[in-house]
DNA sequence: TATTCTTTATGACCGAAACCATAAGAATCG
DNA sequence: CGATTCTTATGGTTTCGGTCATAAAGAATA
């Protein structure tokens, strides 16, 4: 799902800056002012609890993310952080306005990429309502099968149950009980420990 | 939070519809042909469980609804039902997307409401993650709130315990109990019953 | 006005996930 | 290579929301 290809982005005068490690690119609650894409690296967007962080999305090469705030003008509602060391495409937002109305092409892409967001949030507010830990485990693990590069017969999850738990707001013990379980129903296959979905 | 003037839909071809109450407006995994836009009445977004609906989205005059598989083209991940008697806008996939490809501020201003649903949709998920029922109330209660034509200082919330209880994934009882132990921590108030929100 | 149906309310009980403690294997790092 | 941290695993306890039953007030309908 690339959006914006690196030429045009420079054109419009993008820089290519380096986040290290553990560095946040942005906060819950400022305003926007950057459009940001991934050139290298996995960025997290994700929402701090007391005890456990709610992984929004996570993000990496050709990806751009933290759109939504500078399209409507409103402040970030999740924080980002790089979790590797990343190198991110950073472009002012009345540069990024005026490349989206010069290029409607690329316009119609970020909308359509819009669509497909909400389209799953959609569903995982679906999953969640639920209830059942089991299907927001499944729900999770499907879409990163589905955004996976080739859609493989045989997945094999790149997640900790930490992470697993991250994102469907259960706990790790729960996260692991529940693997199991589904492993044993056949819904999942475990190979080694690590995870694999068919 | 209008979208498209009705002038310019029937320049492109849009018929008024009406649907009776009750009646489906299209079905969860049909394929998306038309652009929906309610002239009169209320639409309700949901996916349907064994026992309670998930309400997804409410939407009533000048609010689009359904336009996300539209763009992305794939099926829709919930049911539309009429809840009222409804005259709604319909317009033809292609010329929906001619209209948006001809009109760039319409096109734009689309784009910023689906950041804006996105938006809301992400901290929805949170206030889900939390798994705390107060929280999920309140984040609901104030969604529409925000929404509400004027920025009231106080909103008298127009919905049942049911309702709410279809929006946030809880049970009718834990909504009853939890609205009260809300009003008694001074968080909402009850004026015969009817929720106000400050 | 009488009769439903809906909505709000309340209390008892149950079960599933959170919480807590502990431990062992795996990976990372100095 | 040893030490430390992370990840997976397991079992016991607690808690909170779901479930069920019941009831009363309000709204809608005949």
């Amino acid at each position: 799902m690339t959006v914006i290809p690196s030429s045009l982005l420079q054109q419009y005068g993008a820089s290519l800056n380096r986040f290290a490690k553990g560095e946040y690119v942005f906060h819950e609650s400022w305003p926007a002012h950057f459009y940001f894409q991934v050139e290298e690296g996995s960025v997290k967007l994700f929402n701090a609890g007391e005890n456990n962080d709610y992984i929004q999305g996570l993000f990496s090469h050709g990806e751009s993310f933290g759109e939504p705030p500078l399209i409507a003008g409103f402040c970030y509602p999740a924080n980002a952080k790089a979790i590797t060391n990343c190198k991110i495409w950073v472009l002012k937002k009345a540069d990024y306005l005026r490349l989206l109305r010069d290029n409607p092409g690329v316009h119609f892409e970020f909308t359509k990429m819009l669509a497909i967001r909400l389209f799953h949030k959609t569903k995982l507010l679906n999953a969640m309502n639920t209830q059942n830990p089991e299907k927001r485990i499944l729900t999770i693990i499907d879409y990163f099968k589905d955004k996976a590069p080739r859609a493989t017969p045989c997945y094999e999850v790149p997640f900790t149950r930490q992470a697993i738990a991250d994102m469907t707001g259960l706990r790790v013990e729960t996260v692991i009980k529940k693997v199991l379980r589904l492993a044993a129903l056949g819904e999942l296959e475990l190979l080694d420990h690590k995870i694999v979905r068919h």
